[in-house]
DNA sequence: CATAGACAAATCCTATAGGAATGGTCCTTG
DNA sequence: CAAGGACCATTCCTATAGGATTTGTCTATG
């Protein structure tokens, strides 16, 4: 593969303000949320810099980032490897704090969300809708996208910078839910319906409403998971 | 300013299981907290890998990580510099963040508190009361110091990784917060008394009186900032 | 005097090279 | 056959060098 360098670029082109350590980092975190890097796999520095066609400098850079995000985690002298699998306990964690924090954005969210962040959102729930959603990782692939995004967006329109760090700090770790157990898309329908609920009471203006509606889908969310989790 | 290398060290001793880029980590951060490097000021690359003697890949290296924490910021081709201080609207949406994490965190780590995590927070408790709170930065050091330590172990004692990573999503941040107007601690004593507050919760058992002391104190702390806050 | 352009220094960004550590394999030895 | 040590390939880690970009200064011009 051949990452587009800003030296080899055109001369009377704008100039590309981003550098190839942001390529990089774009790049690993597709490989990580598309599958093809698995749980536990070594990723080699000077490997995935001969796979990129680029110095082993950015690569590093670009892991040094993605280590404070939790999806992978780095031994010194000894390299980086993907975050493990997910288990019950990590499940129940994660959902935990995920109900700390998404009620109180979707509460600060309601008092000074803009029409175009409805939009937004609606936006989401609709692409939700048509993802397709089969039994592949590459296959619903878009649908974990738009259910992602829905979240961040509540959090982005929170307005409160840390809110959204926090949540960030969990966001990373959200995509690894997807290898928990290795289930496929079950719960779609009721899903979309309690996002629905969610950008409604969001719509409506009143605070805890959208509050209680967050509460409630990521409450919904644990007890389908458990539900379907496959036994130890 | 030399750091030790891992190259020059004696052959019989144990190695050193951290890598330069650490110790420049470690560095860079204790310049941070020490006010040692202003807010707003230019972290250079290649000029702070003279300062430490080191070259310039692992200041890289460890300014990519300390860009994750918003100590730092990044712009492409222009270089890192120190986070901007604190506003008054920085400061609110922090202490918001706080009172969405923290209580949560007392709540869970009072249910599976250990003796040993009991005693370290009287440590903590302790080195409060104890630390020096002169006019200076480098004074009340210490106390700030006691003070972020009981907060995080409480974070680390509640079991949840992702609460932890959210509370030190903020926690970086938390230190940002001496530097709002600038003002040094004028409210020890009732401070460290709500301190004992959470820690009394803490030893009784009792998860939701633990959240209710640590909500009751971080309103505190956010009700005496505003009012010692310098006008606008 | 204000502004635009050119030059120079500092800095960032990437590539390359080599020392150092790790892990696995093979061989030797009890 | 099992256990321990030596060797080698791979990989990480750091230093160095040079191209690319930004920024400040200086000069010339309207």
């Amino acid at each position: 593969m051949k990452l587009a360098s800003s030296r080899d670029r055109a001369p009377g082109r704008p100039v590309s303000r981003q550098v190839l350590a942001d390529h990089v980092y774009e790049e690993l975190l597709a490989w990580l949320m598309d599958g093809r890097l698995e749980p536990g796999a070594a990723v080699s520095i000077d490997g995935t810099a001969r796979e990129l066609d680029v110095s082993p400098t950015p690569v590093r850079e670009a892991l040094a980032r993605l280590e404070h995000t939790g999806m992978v985690r780095r031994v010194a002298l000894k390299g980086y490897r993907v975050a493990p699998v997910f288990t019950r306990e990590d499940f129940a964690e994660l959902m935990e704090a995920r109900l700390a924090i998404e009620p109180v954005n979707a509460r600060l969210a309601c008092s000074r969300i803009t029409p175009e962040g409805l939009a937004d959102l609606r936006g989401a729930v609709k692409d939700l809708e048509t993802a397709p959603r089969g039994p592949s990782f590459m296959e619903f692939r878009d649908y974990l996208e738009a259910d992602e995004r829905f979240h961040k967006l509540i959090a982005e329109q929170s307005g409160n910078q840390f809110m959204l760090a926090a949540y960030t700090a969990l966001g990373g770790q959200v995509q690894r839910f997807r290898l928990f157990g290795g289930v496929g898309i079950t719960d779609a329908e009721q899903a979309i319906a309690e996002h629905q609920a969610v950008l409604e009471a969001l719509a409506s203006g009143d605070p805890e409403q959208a509050a209680a509606a967050m509460a409630d889908h990521v409450h919904k969310v644990r007890a389908r998971a458990i539900a379907d989790a496959p036994a130890d």
